[in-house]
DNA sequence: ATGGTCGTGGTACGA
């Protein structure tokens, strides 16, 4: 079983990208983030036609995420339980039977954060970090294989980045947001790029800007975190860095994990 | 030269 995070940065202007990763990668479960599109516009047909199975929770504009798997989900959710008003869409879950069970796999869209002292934006990252934490103790106690999988926003550790002179102030690596983070860690979640490999650095993102993708100055954003149940059954993982070098990339790269359960 | 780019929706904003 090989499951994968994606922030795409806009599925209708990705949607060549997307097709040939997926031809290329054949992952089983895929989370997309910030689709940008509502429902209606998602390329639905073009990935049904490569034998996905097709979940959106969109958005107009802006944020929005999608699951896409080769079997189809037993039950969906869209969006994180606690925000009263919360009109983004940023979180939904599917259940997927395989061999002996079930695994659960939740795409997230984190929040950035950015600015720090706007009155509503870091605020905003941390309420809706402490509602994810929140989730992910509930969700625990079915002590099923789980994965939290998407764009945190969130540079976990200094080697994280490329520069930690130039992230320091900022909401993706600030005391707050690392700490929120690793209050994930210490219910039970392992980070599995980390957990694999002793490579450092890693990055999941190249910002468009300032020539940031051939001068490698990068950060790892994007996180595969798995509950005892599934860490048990990791693998391998990778970072799909190669995408990048596609014509109109996104600027993040997926991020796969290979997890030991067969199908159904 | 002290910035530099995208996507979306509509000529601003978020990242």
């Amino acid at each position: 079983m090989k499951i994968a995070t994606w922030n795409i940065n806009g599925v209708r202007a990705r949607l060549d990208n997307l097709v040939a990763w997926l031809k290329e990668s054949s992952p089983d479960i895929v989370g997309l983030q910030e689709i940008k599109t509502v429902d209606e516009g998602f390329p639905r047909a073009e990935i049904e036609a490569l034998g996905y199975h097709v979940e959106t929770h969109g958005q107009k504009g802006f944020n929005g995420v999608a699951l896409l798997s080769k079997i189809r989900p037993d039950e969906v959710n869209r969006g994180l339980p606690g925000g009263d008003g919360d009109e983004q869409s940023r979180f939904m879950e599917g259940v997927f039977s395989v061999k002996g069970g079930v695994i659960r796999f939740c795409c997230l869209y984190l929040p950035n954060g950015n600015p720090p002292d706007d009155p509503v934006k870091y605020p905003y990252k941390l309420s809706w970090m402490d509602r994810l934490a929140a989730f992910a103790e509930d969700r625990l106690a079915l002590e099923e294989p789980l994965i939290l999988a998407g764009d945190y926003n969130v540079i976990p550790e200094p080697h994280d980045c490329w520069d930690v002179k130039a992230w320091e102030k900022d909401a993706l690596y600030l005391p707050p947001t690392r700490q929120a983070f690793r209050r994930l860690e210490n219910l039970g979640f392992t980070d599995a790029v980390r957990a694999s490999t002793d490579a450092a650095p890693l990055y999941t993102f190249w910002d468009y800007q300032a020539g940031c993708w051939p001068k490698n100055n990068g950060i790892r954003i994007d996180h595969l975190m798995l509950s005892a149940e599934a860490s048990d059954r990791l693998v391998s993982t990778g970072i799909e860095k190669h995408v990048r070098n596609w014509e109109k990339p996104s600027d993040h790269v997926p991020v796969v994990a290979v997890l030991d359960f067969a199908a159904v």
